[in-house]
DNA sequence: GAGTGGTCTAGACCACAGA
DNA sequence: CTGTGGTCTAGACCACTCG
């Protein structure tokens, strides 16, 4: 290997990954053996580290060694990701399927609580300050990497005791039936697609690098009377998605 | 200042920049004057502001200094990427008074040539090899900044000899209109949304920095017969835009 | 304790812009 | 020629994991 520069490192790194060198689960070589193989000095490898870190190829951890989180056919939305919170069951087969398919294992975390929303959370459902939401969180992981956060935000006095507040296993048919069968059927819904640095909270729970860019999809759906009764946001590391729509025009 | 490391000097300056204390445009002190402030080596100061400029906030010249390139308000399409370029004349005009709004000069670069689709265009319009397209490429510049890059494809075979190869101003109407009236109405649109490295061609149009993450939004629209007339890709840089949308639930 | 990655420094050297 | 940012090194030191 030739003397190189750390993006030359970087691009052979994510060649080598991308082309299955690495398989996804696997241990890269140790930092002061790559120097040797590119030539290169530690520091030089370790930036080189970062910058596929930030992508999510790799999680370097110290003592342990730098893992490939790779997931290689990107996750998509084929209809959108609003169509796929519309049903909610097929959403979690949507995810596992997909993850099944590319040789790694769907797990999911769900949590039940209630909890007073954010002020932008609030301003869609037209919340006043001190008004409570069920929040209903999800983690989607495939092989134990976090891929996906996602929290459906739900007025506590349309959500109080009912099966919104079932926390085990996916309501049958999804949030959006299940509201619909609270008498709140909803009709249209509204998007907002952001591209931002992560929060730390994001970092933790996603386990991801602070450079990494991750995609912010927040997502009101609104009844004929034009009532927001439910707000999702979903954040997911930026490379994990594509999204896909198609829609008339008038 | 208290010691630093490269994230804090980075997120200090971050903050500074977003409240204002460096006017975009102006040029930051340089390296070695920073890194006293912050007590820091110059690497570490170094290291601080590619991160910057992996944000698009700052763009670091050999020789020239540091200058602020942060457009404060984020540029966001108010319906949608699709509504925008539907209107072509309206487009340009929403670019320029978002630009204005804050501050800065919009300015244009229009370029029309007769090319070969790459394949993933060509694929789109259902096109064979060989056959080629229409391309009439935008780039836009806030003050300078080049902010999006926009090519619209369109088969040779309708574009050839008609007012789509008009280089100069913007067809009254659009693109879209224009179609319509050679008899290629436009009902529908298909829309595929990623986020990526950008390549180094989009890395020396947009002036980026190769860690910068772009979002790339590839349009293409049909007509009634269900074939497909016109393909627009638009690359920006990800920080520059916000996408909403509104649509019914079935 | 040995080996992992993470951070930082001091300094060398380079590429480039501008007076 | 001076000052700018960009790259790289060698090595020190740290935090962590695992046997």
């Amino acid at each position: 290997m030739a003397k190189a520069g750390h993006n030359d490192i970087a691009a052979q790194l994510r060649k080598e990954i991308i082309d299955g060198q690495h398989a996804t689960g696997s241990v890269l070589p140790p930092v002061p053996e790559l120097a040797a193989r590119f030539r290169a000095s530690e520091s030089l490898v370790s930036i080189a580290l970062q910058q596929l870190a930030a992508d999510g190829l790799i999680r370097p951890e110290r003592g342990r060694g730098t893992t490939v989180t790779w997931i290689p056919p990107r996750l998509h939305s084929p209809a959108r990701f609003a169509q796929a919170t519309r049903e909610g069951g097929q959403a979690k087969g949507a995810f596992d399927a997909e993850i099944k398919a590319i040789g790694l294992v769907p797990t999911h975390e769900i949590t039940v609580e209630r909890a007073a929303p954010p002020a932008e959370i609030a301003e869609l459902l037209g919340l006043a300050e001190g008004q409570d939401c069920l929040v209903r969180r999800r983690r989607l992981l495939a092989s134990g990497i976090p891929m996906v956060l996602n929290a459906t935000w739900i007025p506590w006095e349309i959500a109080e005791g009912t099966v919104l507040e079932t926390p085990e296993a996916t309501i049958v048919g999804g949030v959006k039936s299940a509201l619909s069968e609270l008498g709140f059927p909803q009709v249209a819904a509204h998007e907002r697609i952001e591209v931002r640095r992560p929060t730390e909270d994001e970092v933790d729970a996603l386990e991801i690098n602070l450079n990494r860019t991750v995609i912010d999809i927040v997502h009101a759906g609104r009844t004929a009377e034009g009532r927001v009764v439910e707000v999702t946001a979903m954040v997911t590391p930026a490379h994990y998605l594509v999204i896909e729509s198609d829609f008339p025009l008038t």
